[in-house]
DNA sequence: ATTGGTGTATTATTTATATAATACACCAAT
DNA sequence: ATTGGTGTATTATATAAATAATACACCAAT
């Protein structure tokens, strides 16, 4: 049993689908390392319980999961991350901040805020949470 | 008839339902002063054939806006951006970018990214496209 | 009064998401 | 072999969202 409390946090406001957040989120994970090969994923049960959260739900994430090779299925014991799944540079992801960088970029036209502004305003937010 | 192309963009990918992306992204043009008071919304069918969108879907969102007074409907001329919405100051603008700033801040936690990264990174993003 | 433009209601169908309650197949540990 | 932990399948229900095809009520312009 692992004692999760991974970084894993629904946002239900989003309107993007749980499963959906929950895949994106963990490859993240593993895209910075903070989830490795070898490591096992909390259990169906454990994180329902922790999200609160339909269990076929968490499963039809670790689904997707498996099916695209990040994790792998093992009897018995769980999810484990895939002996493929790697790091990545920075530069690549960074990349993976595109999409998000792009509905940000619509807002702040739609919103006439330019380039100065804004970046005064999203330094202050990112130094509060992030090192 | 208006000629609109305001700057009405839909994300697909987003997971956001698409009457809700439009409700937003109206509401963001009049508080930036894009959309001022007396100006006309474009019609639901033009609309809809701009955005390849079923008309009812682009109804829907009209609906709301009335029903939140954001646009009076005007028999026979479509809707008309309402005499109470006002233009909003910078800081009130700002601080509409707050829920995707805490989704931004989250997928830098789990990317591993530090805010100098980031920072440097959205930097050249938004000089691209904002002035 | 007719024409052509508004937005809206209605009904039906489809798809996706999430939940609920069970039950099952599998393996580790003992 | 039993226990208890995995993930999964099944069936049903509920809700939200989007589409489709019509039809309607209303008003401006002529």
């Amino acid at each position: 049993m692992q004692h999760s409390s991974l970084l894993l946090q629904l946002s239900p406001s989003s309107g993007e689908p749980i499963y959906r957040q929950l895949i994106e989120q963990i490859k993240r994970m593993i895209a910075s390392g903070q989830l490795n090969a070898g490591d096992y994923l909390p259990s169906v049960r454990q994180l329902a319980v922790e999200l609160e959260v339909n269990p076929m739900t968490i499963s039809k994430a670790y689904g997707f999961l498996e099916s695209h090779g990040d994790v792998s299925r093992i009897r018995g014991k769980g999810m484990m991350i895939a002996e493929l799944a790697h790091e990545e540079n920075v530069a690549a992801r960074l990349q993976k901040l595109s999409p998000l960088a792009e509905i940000l970029v619509q807002q702040c036209q739609q919103l006439g805020l330019n380039k100065q502004q804004t970046l005064e305003w999203l330094t202050h937010k990112l130094e509060k949470e992030l090192k």
